[in-house]
DNA sequence: CGGACAGTTGAATGAATTCAACAATCGTGG
DNA sequence: CCACGATTGTTGAATTCATTCAACTGTCCG
């Protein structure tokens, strides 16, 4: 039986992070069985002892303050997101595990988005300074931060296409099916899976109301394509949620 | 008198094209005047000699296609848009001179969006491989790609905020003040130009139907905030323009 | 010159929002 | 460990902003 994600979290987040062997940061290749001999190991370790906790409501980096960190999720979730002058917000992503957090920002003197912790959360820091360095120094890191920053760029599209041509049923069941594949690209069931983020932020990520997320959760789950319980998402007809998202 | 950028657009396409003497291929740092005496021009010289002139509705990239090129764009201007798996389309940005296409897929191994020509346009194309080296070889233009790349990520961020958060006025306001700065930053008038995309174009750009696009300009034309006779816009009170596009 | 395309306006329609009330669950402090 | 206030989730009814459909005008280009 696949184990669900908030089990595999707990195990990660109790894991031992040295820079040999954290599989999670693994991104900028600062392991050595991730990235092979190649790697000069002198720079991540000044890196990872800069590995932190968070809890709920924690910012991790805040819109119009100088970033200077870039931040790799070890366990738990987060998300970012920017606003207008008159503080309306607009979420821009969620991120779990694995992923990272503030390359957007790189160019910008003052971020323009922010990030705030879904739910308890580790994760490695790296002050901008040494990713930059680094990244002079290993050309595949050059690599990964190119590829990192353009997958975002294909994501921010993704996103754009259903904030601008989607209905709200083509929203929700484009939304679960991106978390089903990310799960499932990290070894956790795609079917099974407990969401971080209220149904609010679903709605402001979706660019929808609060009460039309639940109206569409119900309707699907009335049409037996998934069950919910709260935030526990189960779904029963990935075929079909995948010709209602609709590309 | 400011001249207004449909005739600078001329001139430029007039211009001589040489690696030396092109002020609009500088992106790259192809230029010795923009960029110091650092740069290896060698490079640069396989580079503009794929000049190339299109013409409205012409593709410089297709979807589901082996990206190869970069555009530099000299003259004219470009749409770039993603599409649903049922054909649906939603354009992500208005490319003008002096800017840069095609960055965002240099990852995937398909590009995912596509690029068409909105009227006569002149570009400069960079095959990907030969960017790829350069930019091993001169750590300028590999600053220069994180830095397109992360602006790119920063406009991503500004339209997910108007599609998921703004009404129509807020929308074609924010879109307008948009060029303004745009054309401002190339000595073009901030208050007069000419738009190059129809009112379809505009709607699909901003989420809402055409004729909602018309409406608008009509609405804002009747309270005095600019004049429009056709692709030309004119705006009269920048000042209540901003203020109603609202960040 | 004429056909196609682009732009504009009006009227009817509709999908999602807003407002409101209530239910279920969480978490925190006694 | 329980209770209670706060938060989160759900559902219904009324409302609204933008869309759709339709008709028409102006303009561009072959």
């Amino acid at each position: 039986m696949i184990p669900d994600q908030s089990v595999l979290a707990r195990d990660a987040a109790n894991e031992a992070c040295s820079p040999i062997s954290c599989k999670n940061c693994g991104i900028f290749g600062l392991c050595r069985e991730v990235n092979g001999p190649d790697v000069d190991l002198s720079l991540p370790e000044t890196i990872v002892k800069f590995r932190k906790l968070y809890k709920r409501g924690d910012v991790l980096y805040r819109a119009g303050e100088p970033q200077r960190d870039i931040f790799a999720i070890r366990s738990g979730s987060v998300k970012t997101y920017v606003m207008t002058d008159d503080g309306r917000m607009q979420i821009t992503g969620f991120h779990i595990s694995g992923e990272l957090l503030g390359l957007g920002s790189v160019a910008a003197i003052y971020s323009a988005s922010e990030a705030r912790v879904l739910e308890t959360t580790m994760v490695c820091e790296v002050p901008i300074d040494v990713l930059k360095k680094y990244c002079e120094d290993v050309p595949s890191v050059r690599q990964q931060v190119i590829n990192i920053m353009s997958q975002e760029i294909l994501d921010n599209h993704e996103l754009m296409l259903l904030l601008g041509k989607k209905n709200a049923d083509e929203r929700l069941a484009t939304f679960l099916l991106g978390f089903s594949r990310r799960f499932q690209k990290r070894s956790y069931s795609p079917t099974k899976f407990n969401l971080s983020m209220s149904r609010s932020d679903i709605g402001n990520y979706l660019g929808m109301a609060e009460e039309t997320v639940c109206r569409v959760f119900t309707r699907f789950q009335d049409d037996g394509l998934l069950t919910t319980e709260r935030r526990q998402v189960k779904i029963l007809d990935l075929a079909r949620l995948k010709a209602i998202a609709r590309g």
